[in-house]
DNA sequence: CCAGGGATGGACT
DNA sequence: GTCCATCCCTGGT
């Protein structure tokens, strides 16, 4: 009997997202999506702790029916489009009506790299296959109509324990592209692994 | 109905 | 490193 390798309602329910932020790294990111498997390990994320979090789409509980499943209980998938073509993957944590969530910046591809080429209309692997939150969904088939599928039934989207990546190999720092949010700015809410070339922005 | 925002990406130097 | 094109979709009207 092997532990449980996909990650459960109880490892997303806690909410000391911070926590889960950073543990995320070193995951397995799968998707069978199209009939095509995709593999890749997690390098990069971001939490956004709403209400108080004015750099969240749920700063002060704001609610629309975009940000629905940000409300959702942990370990629900919230999916929205950035500039109108890029879609983002994010993750919610903790019980229902918290709407704290988790942004996956950047993934190091591991399988199904053919597929991931394919989708991104590149011939050869480099760092703009995977390495920032918009390209990884275009990698990985990730679009809005994920919005609310439950990561944790190990159905075309979840994620896998893996490694653990040891505190020293963590950097922890501030969010990107959030210039207009006041002290929400400076929050050292990104973490990412330390001279892991999969990652956005250093 | 439509104005405007938006948690970027890539092109170029 | 800097600059700016992009355009769907939300949400207030």
């Amino acid at each position: 009997m092997t532990a449980q390798v996909v990650l459960g309602p109880e490892y997303y329910g806690s909410t000391d997202t911070l926590t889960i932020a950073k543990d995320l790294l070193g995951k397995v990111l799968r998707t069978h999506i199209d009939g095509q498997h995709c593999s890749a390990m997690i390098t990069e994320t971001e939490a956004y702790l709403a209400p108080e979090d004015r750099a969240s789409h749920a700063y002060q509980y704001r609610r629309t029916t975009r940000n629905e499943s940000m409300y959702a209980i942990g370990g629900t998938c919230y999916m929205y489009i950035c500039y109108g073509i890029h879609q983002m993957f994010n993750i919610a944590t903790g019980p229902v009506e918290h709407p704290h969530a988790i942004l996956i910046r950047a993934v190091e591809p591991i399988s199904g790299i053919d597929t991931m080429l394919r989708r991104r209309s590149l011939t050869s692997v480099k760092k703009n296959l995977t390495a920032g939150p918009g390209l990884l969904c275009q990698a990985m088939g990730l679009d809005k109509s994920f919005d609310g599928h439950d990561l944790t039934k190990g159905k075309l989207v979840w994620i896998e324990r893996r490694e653990t990546i040891r505190s020293a190999e963590i950097v922890q720092t501030t969010r990107i592209g959030i210039d207009s949010c006041g002290e929400a700015v400076q929050y050292p809410y990104r973490f990412y692994i330390k001279d892991n070339p999969w990652v956005s922005k250093k």
